[in-house]
Formats: C-alpha cells, structure tokens, sequence
DNA sequence: ATCATTTATTGACTTTTGTCAATTTTATTA
DNA sequence: TAATAAAATTGACAAAAGTCAATAAATGAT
C-alpha cells in the first residue's frame, strides 16, 4: 500500500531514498468495510486519509436524517475534515468509507513531524493544498451560479465516473438537491446514462 | 503600505530582517478607484493581490449581465483569481476593486521566486491556503445543506460587517439568491439590521 | 445642493425545487 | 436464491426562489 502513495506523490516533490522511508513510515494502514464511520460528527479529526483503493466521503448530517456530501476522496487522493483537522476542533462533519477501502493514514502530530522535518513535505502538502481549493472554488461557483440542471450536467461531463460509481442519493447530497429532482434530471436530460446497475456490469 | 504586509504576516513565519526586506521587495504597490477591473475575465491572472485598505471582488459575469461574486479580499488579507494563477489559465472570473483602495501584488514569476528562496514562504503561503480553503469548505456547507434564509442568517451572524458594507445587490451575488429575494428576506426575518446609509455615519 | 444614475423595495406571477406517499426496481445477506 | 432491505422512480401538491415591472430611495458626480 505504502508504495501506492509514494508512486502518486514522488513527481511533486523530491525527497531522498531516506526521507522517503520516513515519510512512510509515519503513514499506518487500514482495511474499512462499506459504509464504516471513520470519524463521527463532534469528534476532532486526528487523522489524514490516503484511499489506496475505494472511496471515502465527508458529510454533514441534519437532525431530519437529510445527509450533505462535502466531498468525496477516491483512490489516489488525499482528504480528512479539514477545518477539524487543521483547527483542531470537534468536527461538524462525519467521515465514512462508502466502499470497502484500504487507507493509509497519518495522524496530526505525525504530520507536523513531517512539515517541520522534511522541507519537501512542507511543499507537497502546498500543491495538495493547492488542488483541494480550486477543486472547492470551482464547486462554489457551480452552487452560486447554476440550478440543479446545470450542475448536473456539468458533474455528468467533468466527472462521470462519480455519477456511475456512487448512488443517485449520494450524488444528490453532494450536489445540494433532492434524490427525487436528481430522479427527475436523470430521465429528462439523459434516460440513458446513470449508475451501471451491478446486474449490467 | 509594506509594514502593513509585514505586521500582518510576522506571526505567521519567522523571517530575518535580510529576508523580509527581500520578501516586501517583490511586492508592487497600487491605489485603484471604486469599481476598477484588476483582471477582466478571459485574461490569465498575473498577480496575487494584498488589500492594505479597500476591498476587492472576485466575480463571475453571466452573458445576461448576471453576477456572481466568488469571495471578497477585504482589508489585511491576499486574494486573487486562484485557479487562474495556480494553473496560468484564462480565468473565468474578474477582479474588481468594489471601494477605492490600496493594494499591493507580487507577479506569479516573482512569487515562484519567494517560495523557491525563502522557505519560511513556503510556510506562511501553506497557512494562507489552509485558512482559504476551510473558508470555502464552510460556504461549500452552508450552499449544499441551507436554504436562502439560512445562508443570510448565518452571514448576518458571522460577517455582519460584509453586509453592512456592501451593497445589498453584491451580497445577493455572494449569497447565490436574487437581489429581490435578498430584500425580502431583510424585511421579514430582521427590519432593523441591513447595511448602514451613509447618511446614517 | 441638485440631478442623474444606481440600488432597493414591493407586487404579481412563473418556474424550480422540495416534500410526502405509493410503487417499482435493485441490492444485500441469510 | 429467496427474503428482506435499501434505493430509485413517479405523481400530486406545497414551498421556495426567480422574473418582470413599477416605484421609491439612496448615492455620487457635477
């Protein structure tokens, strides 16, 4: 697993064969089952995930049972509660394994180990940095510009992969309406391209 | 101008005076006029903007005329047109200077320059990032779990300054609501809170 | 200070989206 | 593979928000 997250970071930054062993090994690793809560709503994230192979989200839970998807983490990519993370405060949003996963993760205090001991770790958090806030300015935009068609239809073209892997519910949280208007979309604007039902693939 | 840059950083990184000299060296200043583009849309953004006084708008313009204001660089704070910069694309957005102000902006070449030689500049860019990117991840929340009346609440709670200061057309930009549902929802959930008339200073 | 311009408010109406409920389809697991 | 649970779809209706238009108020430039 370790050398699934060097392969994917060893192009930002350059490290030594040393640092490297370092750097992986402040990262532990772990198996989730579906639907597994890594952290619960209230409680101060501690960790940041690297999804090897699956899928993470971080979401907000309504007292009605109404579910908003901040985000999704699937293979390849880095992601925690950030503000809980980074501010060290009880987090508003949970975070649950959708799919089976293997995750590699590092704990808070590693992390700061890593930024104050490996300059080059200090660069390569920057460029993640970097791709996590365009990607959420990028999603700003679509919220305050477009209706819930738009937004659909974009998130079909720049990301279709996101709509057939994930359920109509949770693409629905994630774009901020309800699984009955997403229903609608779907069989207004594109009857033929949803989720690939299980029994096709 | 340049102490107000260095007072507002100085918590943030330890520089010598060698290198802060070196740092607010690279940095330009500039007064502009209320409502002077910065950047136009379809311009790739050159600079990284520091609002000593004033404030700037990030905005998109719909071919209808309509806007949408991405965020708002007030006082004390960096902004710029971030996907553009990062990247060195055309930017969807503009920059605008919504009150008279002072600014002062390093070019991206000259930024490249800082974190390159001055590590600390590396640092302190990373908790730039960091408190952008939760800022976003919090509007993100509030755009996919709340309704218009929510989201207004909540700013008049936590940014009652913004709306004070701002006209009531620009806060409908940011909010993602119209000008008219904005209005309505002043009258109905708080008569007595809007922005401040001038001729009431 | 006045005037022209921009911004804000309000009403009437339309469109979009949400909610509730019933039904069908798909997925899970014993 | 049957049984059960979960998710998706659809219809009917309600609520939220947008649009258009007219008017009022505030601003800023002379």
């Amino acid at each position: 697993m370790h050398d699934v997250l060097k392969n994917s970071l060893v192009g930002l930054t350059a490290l030594s064969d040393e640092q490297w062993a370092f750097v992986l090994n402040h990262f532990k690793s772990k198996t989730t089952k579906r639907n597994e809560l890594l952290l619960e709503k209230g409680n101060t994230c501690q960790n940041i995930y690297f999804v090897v192979k699956g899928c993470l989200r971080i979401f907000l839970a309504g007292d009605d049972g109404q579910e908003s998807t901040r985000i999704f983490i699937f293979e390849g990519n880095f992601g925690t509660a950030f503000p809980s993370f980074v501010l060290r405060q009880p987090s508003a949003a949970a975070i649950q394994s959708i799919e089976a996963s293997d995750v590699l993760y590092i704990s808070y205090q590693h992390f700061q180990t890593l930024l104050e001991t490996i300059p080059g770790w200090e660069k390569m958090y920057r460029i993640i940095l970097e791709k996590g806030y365009i990607e959420s300015i990028l999603r700003i935009e679509s919220l305050i510009s477009m209706d819930a068609a738009e937004r659909y239809n974009i998130l079909l073209e720049k990301n279709p992969k996101l709509i057939q892997r994930l359920s109509a519910k949770i693409v629905a949280d994630y774009l901020g309406i309800s699984q009955e208007t997403l229903s609608r979309l779907k069989s207004r604007k594109s009857p033929k391209v949803g989720k690939v039902r299980k029994s096709e693939k």
